[in-house]
DNA sequence: TGGTATAGTATGAAAAAAGGTACTGTAACG
DNA sequence: CGTTACAGTACCTTTTTTCATACTATACCA
């Protein structure tokens, strides 16, 4: 589908870090510590189950996060970052802080166009 | 609609360089020469006009491409990348090369694999 | 005995993103 | 006089992604 072999570098990073809530997925397991699959649901109030167990999986997929499953009962499953996905780290921590810029940029403009406004 | 700061930031920075064709049109502009509309288009033979379009328009809404008419007929129109635009390079080269990374690894990974089909 | 927690799957609907095709006006080229 | 190049817009369809809800099995707790 993606001929182009620098547009099929980009896409393959992307991949694996875009979907609505991968990157934040990888923000809490790279914090360090192996997550329960509930354990996330909790700290991403909004998303649905399914979306979880569907980024997960792809994830997994891609070797950055490691599942590991405890025979018993209730289940338990958790979640962490391999040392694969930990080479990830330094672009999730650059487009953090990017984005942290945008966004307090965006506010500033927003404000100056409001200020204008009543000029 | 997001709530998590941490989100958003994410969201935020992604959102600037997601899209199916964006990482690719900032990594021409990126070079540093401004390109014309159909300059764009034949480097990427498989956007539509439509698609193109969008995706400059969303870049010059967050100030990363800057659009220059001259006023002249036939039109012409040059796209080029802002100051601001411009720190996005080093994330888009660190996505890049970890993209690269990736990709040979899956091949290696699905050679190893039919390697030991046959055995 | 009923409720809660665990980690999911199944199914269908809705929303978002991308694609396809046709169309615009003007000028230069042959 | 017909064609091409330019930089798009309009309209509609398809594909992809996400959401919402219901459902599974088992054990523990009161």
């Amino acid at each position: 589908m993606q001929k182009n072999p620098v547009q099929c570098q980009f896409v393959a990073a992307l991949d694996s870090i875009v979907g609505k809530w991968k990157p934040i997925i990888l923000y809490h397991l790279l914090q360090g510590k192996p997550l329960r699959f509930n354990e996330l649901r909790r700290l991403l109030p909004d998303i649905t189950q399914r979306m979880l167990t569907l980024h997960l999986r792809e994830l997994e997929e891609d070797e950055i996060v490691k599942r590991v499953i405890y025979p018993q009962i209730p289940p338990k499953v958790e979640y962490s970052i391999t040392e694969y996905g930990r080479t990830l780290a330094p672009i999730l921590e650059s487009l953090h802080q990017w984005g942290k810029a945008h966004v307090e940029r965006k506010q500033l403009k927003k404000a100056e166009n409001e200020q204008n406004e009543t000029d």
